[in-house]
DNA sequence: ATGAAAGCGCTAACAG
DNA sequence: CTGTTAGCGCTTTCAT
């Protein structure tokens, strides 16, 4: 169907060696044949089979991603960043969304290996490292994001969540809050325990006592577990005058019940949420939020894979933890404390 | 390094060519032989190439998805749900970004036809169909999603614009609404003037005059254009009592202006917007749309794509053109118009 | 019930 | 300056 080397070489007139070679520049081809083998691959509309690279036991030129899942804003910037660095440098990025389900994600990473990916970038679910040491051993590098698996190691780019909160925290004292509800996490996780260190960090660094009332777990990963996390906190401790949320989805629940009871943002209550998911900038108001640096996550990723792959002296070298701070983006959410407040 | 079927066959003591009917299932093997081999696969975890099977001039299970952006919810959603039902059928995805860039589109289509893709699909920047012919003569199947392209032919998955927006307008007329702003896209495409062909039929229904006044363009595709539109309308014509903006980012800007003037929603003014993206759920009011049914799309594009794939028989079948009605989602954001305004 | 060998499309020695 | 050929890992006749 689709033309091949051959049918190239039968109408340059030409061996198949001399295509390939005119392809890839690798040895002198005189000009006058170039020109003929490029007409014929014009003419034929010839497309090398790059799957023919990956059996001669090179490159496949192809990368697995596997992730939870791309449609939330966060990890689909974060792929979709990914997916174009790579593309520039060359490779193409084959994404499995594991939906936070343990035997997709061993589906994804088999999938991977029959396809003989040049590595694999992985934030995965699975907190054991059996598949992944697996995969380790069989020389395919290997990045893990925003995921520490113990007893493997393997290069990582990570966030660090405690100075991230512990930022968000000192900016709501800075301006002169001290009562500072925290809505957690439903089930801990290493992400939403660094989380909480920040905020006890903060207001130790402070001299603020520590109050385990002025915490409440949301229900669930969404919008309404937010409005119901947001009422009991205030209805625990009517002092508080500020709100911290584990994630941007719960505190724009957290804000809506804010704006159930009468309350207003932020003249009532400060909200700062965790994240930095674009639509914290068309919300109403604009949520304060701890950004979650995809751009610079990406960027790492990229760079330390194709180091890895371009440099085999590379290969060899001791893996990198790469750990980014993120920034907190100030708002509308947030402002100093009132005396007194609307309803 | 990996493994490789000799090495398989070496370890069982057997043929490579026994490793590869034990694997495929295509002969018998007796009971003994297929224990053999099978622990020696475990034993020395051989993963089968699958770039073989492509090279053997049989499928690589490799499609194609090209596509603006992901990290958008909507198509972000498409994307992933496309991806989750193709994993699950045995194919893998290739996500390729365009931006909307249309050196970037033909790249990817390049890198594909070098991937041998199975079949690709795609949402095209590119008006031109030039590419794609090339592409449907070499006899991989293209399905296009959400584009028609003059002048070329192929299985198309489309959303029908017109009836989605005349929907919208007709909810709103119902509410009693007859002074009803439009912000359309800054520059015609296909899929809005679909939306404007919608609103002004719903009008035309109801004996409503349209009235060019009532209608701006938002100077670009996000937020703050969707503020300022919505004022200049506003000013156009202070007897509005409803709005309805092409894209939901600007629908939000719309409230956003309208909260700046003073004024609420919807008490004082609906508001409609168009793509039921997910943070329409978690806005303040929450948004009433017009769905984009990823999933209806996602599901209509894999059937049509895995059904040409599986039955060659069906390779010559006549080109589908689904057309796939989008939804109006109520929620908080329209109500009856009130005969006093707030400020 | 299994093995031998051709060949998929291409690259990279080796030859001339 | 260009051609010949082995072989990558596997599937699939053809043999036995």
């Amino acid at each position: 169907m689709a033309a091949t080397v051959k049918d190239v070489a039968k109408l340059a007139g030409v061996s198949i060696a001399t295509v390939s070679h005119v392809i890839n520049k690798t040895r002198y081809v005189s000009d006058e044949t170039t020109t003929r083998v490029n007409d014929a691959i014009e003419e034929l509309k010839y497309y090398p089979n790059m799957l023919v690279s990956g059996l001669l036991n090179k490159k496949t030129y192809t990368i697995g991603l596997v992730i939870p899942s791309i449609s939330n804003e966060t990890f689909g910037l974060l792929a979709e960043t990914i997916q174009k660095m790579l593309f520039s440098s060359g490779y193409n990025l084959i994404i499995c969304n594991t939906s936070y389900d343990l035997e997709i994600e061993e589906e994804a990473f088999n999938t991977l290996l029959r396809k003989k990916a040049d590595a694999i970038i992985a934030i995965p679910s699975n907190r054991e490292g059996k598949k992944l040491k697996e995969i380790k051993e069989m020389g395919i590098p290997i990045v893990l994001v925003d995921r520490v698996i113990p007893d493997f190691s393997a290069d990582t780019v990570r966030v660090d969540n405690f100075q991230g909160t512990h930022e968000a925290i000192n900016y709501l004292i800075g301006l002169g809050h001290t009562a500072i509800g925290y809505i957690d996490r439903k089930v801990d996780q290493s992400h939403s325990l660094e989380q909480k260190l920040g905020y006890k960090k903060a207001l130790e660094d402070h001299g603020i006592p520590f109050d385990a009332a002025n915490m409440v777990r949301a229900d669930d990963y969404d919008y309404e577990s937010g409005v119901s996390a947001v009422k009991k906190l205030l209805q625990n401790n009517p002092k508080l005058t500020a709100i911290f949320a584990y994630y941007d989805i719960t505190a724009l629940g957290a804000m809506r019940g804010i704006l159930e009871l009468g309350y207003r943002v932020p003249e009532d209550f400060s909200v700062i949420g965790y994240d930095g998911m674009p639509f914290t900038k068309v919300s109403w108001p604009r949520l304060t939020t701890v950004f979650f640096p995809e751009y610079r996550i990406a960027k790492a990723t990229c760079e330390l894979l194709i180091k890895r792959l371009d440099r085999d002296d590379s290969r060899n070298e001791k893996e990198k933890d790469i750990v980014i701070v993120p920034k907190l983006i100030v708002q509308e959410s947030t402002a100093a404390p009132r005396s007194s407040k609307l309803p």
